[in-house]
DNA sequence: CTAGTGTGTTACCGGCGGTAACTTCTGTCA
DNA sequence: TGACAGAAGTTACCGCCGGTAACACACTAG
């Protein structure tokens, strides 16, 4: 058992929980953008990098990892928007913002979890680049769903949920950038925009 | 004068143009993707690297050369497109099959244009992201015109425009990986969805 | 013949992701 | 108690990257 720990004495010895390493390697992402190396978050942790390698492998394992931790969340919150009872405009609304509070109330992760994807190498962008996908997958379901589709018809509705994916995530960074107007207002501009609000003008 | 070539002998001595190396830029990038070393893409030039850094200043600026070969072009099909004579649908099936086309065309020139952005890199990602910035303005400004939009609604064709190229590229992107049905199909159900067909469903 | 300019090279810098090999601590069992 | 297995953690390194300084060679102008 190694769960004794009797001698919490100055530098801390003993194993750190892949938790307090995750919270560590957050903290440097936040702050240094995913551009991090590896050697700052192993300092920020109090340890040194083979360690992080033991524990993720290489530095997609903990990306993805980091990325784990919050890719559930939202996607519960959206699932939760997109079958909550109404009309299916107040769904929609409901979802966009969902994705649009984490965008506002917090920027470096949002951008973390969206943006590190193309990381240069292949292989890392198609491990993390996966956050994308799920959603639009999730989106699709969601759809197929609303929309009562036939199973021959789901690709239309894969495409139209990769799509929104995108458009969501496209804007919010616009709206980042720019901030023209607040959250409200770009949850009912896209609302809109999928209502067909554009061919209608 | 140094434009006097009297010996172009063995292993080539002189002064290569911006856009021979340009060329084998394009080739080392499209070949080996965006991770490209510039110690590749100089050896691929027959040259070393510290004339690729006298010419472009650093990568970011080799890169956003070779993007902007491409881009201008792209941007001339979007216009084309978007002031065609036609029904407004026409119009969107039109730009929106323009951009597929290089998709399908040439995906890693595409992969290149889209994706290289977030290059860890602030600076670099800042300098190259342009391409999808300065899409959504054209596409915005097009939107103003189609629906003769007075100024103090330009952020709302904004947001629209910002989130519509977001929106096709997700689904270029996701199309590329699965590939269910063929090109026009996709420029159609992209065309629908902003048709409104979703809220109409 | 010399001076200067542009073209090219070699050789280096610091820092990255990643790893091999060693040390140090801890708990177990005779 | 004491030898020992094994985990925890470190130092020191590898190859490669982007980027640069300093030097070598050709050519033209005076």
């Amino acid at each position: 058992m190694a769960t004794t720990r009797p001698d919490p004495s100055t530098p801390r010895r003993g194993p750190r929980t892949r938790t307090e390493l995750l919270d560590a390697a957050e903290r440097v992402v936040l702050r240094d953008g995913p551009a991090a190396s590896m050697n700052a978050i192993a300092a920020e942790a109090g340890i040194t990098k083979p360690i992080l390698y033991r524990h993720f492998g290489d530095k997609a394992g903990l990306y993805v990892a980091l990325a784990d931790r919050h890719i559930e969340t939202l996607l519960d919150r959206l699932r939760e928007a997109l079958t909550r009872p109404g009309t299916r405009r107040q769904r929609t609304e409901a979802a966009i913002d969902a994705w649009l509070r984490l965008v506002e109330g917090n920027p470096a992760l949002y951008r973390f979890l969206v943006h590190r994807g193309q990381a240069e190498e292949p292989e890392v962008r198609d491990r993390v680049a996966v956050f994308q996908r799920r959603l639009g997958d999730a989106l699709a379901a969601g759809i197929a769903a609303e929309l009562g589709l036939p199973e021959q018809q789901w690709p239309r509705a894969q495409a139209w949920a990769h799509g929104i994916v995108g458009m969501v995530q496209a804007a919010s960074d616009w709206w980042l950038d720019e901030q023209p107007f607040d959250r409200t207002a770009l949850t009912r501009h896209l609302a809109d925009l999928l209502d067909g609000a554009y061919a209608r003008a």
